[in-house]
DNA sequence: ACTAATACCTGTAGTAACTACAGGTTCAAG
DNA sequence: CTTGAACCTGTAGTTACTACAGGTATTAGT
């Protein structure tokens, strides 16, 4: 099945990556270098596509970069070690936890901000007051 | 009072901001040029302390740099508007909570996958296997 | 007054994860 | 065989800083 080549035009389309992000991989070899046409221009095979899907993918579950490398050296090796693989989703979630409790605290203190803030043309406004050195509230 | 000069260093300590910060404040044009020693080290009223302050506690909110030099040129203003200020607020939560809303379903995934994932040494890993393109479970 | 340590200066480059060109070449269709 | 779309490389820009390198100013102590 690995005679179909694709140019990245092509499998920028298939996979919702764009062109610029499909080169962008390469050069930070989370992709491989992908084969040429003797004009130079990058053809890809569907190992190469899933593997960018994959990259993808675990882009949208947030992942670094660094973390999607260490899983692809994961699926890369002799055997894929789930324990390895939990160890780093795992770590990813504490991440992700502490992000949305930054984002919580942000959001409760703002709400609270703009419920005192009448929204009026008024000069006294309780947010540029908290910002510029208040009390807290 | 405004006969009070500080160093950057003290102004550093005062304002937990560190003085590359400080000075790369000044550079994006957040902070007013600082004056200068004879010798050309910067010197800071309180004025610009507690300018810097209302900087790090918008940062301290989430808010960006230019939504910061939005609410600076309010305050710097003839009157503070406390209805732009709280538009500006309210756009704020909005992207705050659209980023809970991604973070959150980023964590629902990774948790669903995470926990039929046994985590023993055994190479067939569910957390793969949805990367590389598997049906959703 | 002199010295040594510390603090400060400018300017550049690096970080993450891309995106957006500019200026040129190749490919595919007609 | 021509034209237009797709592709190429390489560089610079984005956000909000941080980390130097290599040099100068200030301050504390004697």
């Amino acid at each position: 099945m690995s005679n179909q080549r694709l140019s990245i035009g092509r499998v920028a389309v298939q996979t919702g990556c764009n062109i610029e992000t499909i080169r962008f991989y390469e050069k930070v070899r989370l992709l491989p270098v992908a084969g040429r046409t003797t004009g130079g221009h990058r053809i890809y095979t569907p190992e190469m596509v899933q593997r960018l899907v994959f990259i993808r993918r675990s882009r949208e579950l947030g992942f670094s970069m660094d973390e999607i490398r260490q899983l692809l050296s994961i699926v890369d090796g002799e055997q894929v070690s789930c324990e390895r693989v939990k160890h780093i989703a795992d770590d990813h979630l504490t991440d992700i936890r502490a992000k949305i409790a930054d984002l919580r605290k942000m959001q409760r203190t703002l709400l609270a901000l703009s419920s005192q803030c009448s929204g009026d043309d008024v000069p006294d406004c309780p947010i540029i007051e908290v910002l510029q050195g208040a009390a807290r509230g």
